[in-house]
DNA sequence: ATAATAAGTGGAGAATTCTCCGATTGCAAC
DNA sequence: GTTGCAATCGGAGAATTCTCCACTTATTAT
């Protein structure tokens, strides 16, 4: 589903050229109900965050929870926004080594492990915004970057199928899985990737 | 959640220790359950399947259903249980390439073709057991037998993390993103894999 | 046979996600 | 101002997933 019903304003990814501004009052409930959704997630956790008890304690219907987020991992995806326009912000005009004045194989490896720290820090609702993980405008940034860092470091790859899978190999559920359930630590994660990279680095 | 709640009888991938023997009539609703479910994919579709048109379709209540499957996903990996086992048969006691007279580095290979094999025939119904992939019985074998290949192949290498890392580039809901969405082909897919795996066969 | 007990059944209902569309409201043009 | 209209809102209700537990049935022990 999309990102936002018919996202306008400027929301989660700026993917759409200007449209007509957000109007005064979708601005304001929509600064509510992300407030009120952040509050929810940091005082009961990741899994009371509803579509009804969002609209409840924001004080608005629950149609208009759904026009502004598509789904609960529309609203979890718009929770983590800011941070990964940060990120993406950091890869396009940000200071080596993420930013484009690093090798290829520097930046690629400063990508996925920024991308570690942000499954430490957000695995839960990394997690359930993935419910619709390829749908997502977030998702395909990430993949293009991957895919292009790879073919700088080697135009004979498939840059865009193992970006595919590297993202794979980093999603919230199953970070949560390995770190909860199979006891691994991040440095293990850290370690595994940066195996994986062999084959891709290494030529 | 577990496969099946009080899981007996010969289901699932026997990774119980003989229990007490499943009741007669509990063996005759699965099969008519299976039977059912069966049907209606074939007929109507994976999206189709929900737990209370199988109940209904099989002439038994929702609670039997849910008491047989545990949920959804579980009624998916039943569907996909044959296949799956036939799969660990063959592997543990079959003929190279993919039983246990091959190369470490060859039955690797053989696994995760069969693997894209099982996805292109079954990619809905895995997409759908997915949900709770990592709470499954089938994924832990999974990950078992990749991971003893893995480091029969390479001792230095994290086995398990790398055998989690090609299964999620192996997982349903991407592969159909990549069929449908990104206009991937299977043999692209399958050369994807070959690449990442260099850094792994190759050392 | 019969009783005791474990296993299995069914379906009402709670909890959620998501849809739909009539009512309402901001905004810009006049 | 007023008016027109597109954007927004709200919440009833449809669709599902899943829980719970009183009731029934199969199996085992006596």
């Amino acid at each position: 589903m999309a990102e936002n019903r018919q996202s306008t304003g400027p929301v989660t990814l700026s993917l759409e050229g200007g449209r007509r501004p957000e109007r005064a009052d979708a601005a304001r409930n929509r600064r509510i109900l992300l407030d009120t959704a952040s509050r929810i997630v940091r005082d009961e956790g990741v899994a009371a965050l509803s579509m009804e008890s969002v609209a409840a304690a924001a004080g608005v219907g629950i149609g208009t929870v759904y026009r502004r987020f598509g789904d609960r991992a529309g609203l979890a995806y718009a929770l983590l926004d800011e941070q990964e326009r940060d990120f993406q912000a950091a890869f396009i005009s940000g200071p080596p080594p993420l930013g484009p004045d690093a090798e290829p194989a520097v930046r690629l490896r400063a990508y996925l492990d920024r991308y570690v720290d942000r499954l430490a820090e957000h695995a839960e609702l990394l997690a359930t915004a993935e419910t619709h993980r390829y749908q997502s405008g977030a998702y395909n940034v990430q993949r293009r970057h991957l895919a292009m860092l790879i073919n700088q470091i080697d135009p004979q790859l498939d840059g865009p199928y193992l970006a595919d899978a590297l993202l794979a190999a980093l999603s919230g559920q199953l970070y949560l899985h390995q770190t909860t359930e199979a006891g691994m630590s991040v440095e293990r994660i850290r370690a595994g990737i940066a195996q994986l990279l062999r084959g891709i680095v290494d030529g």
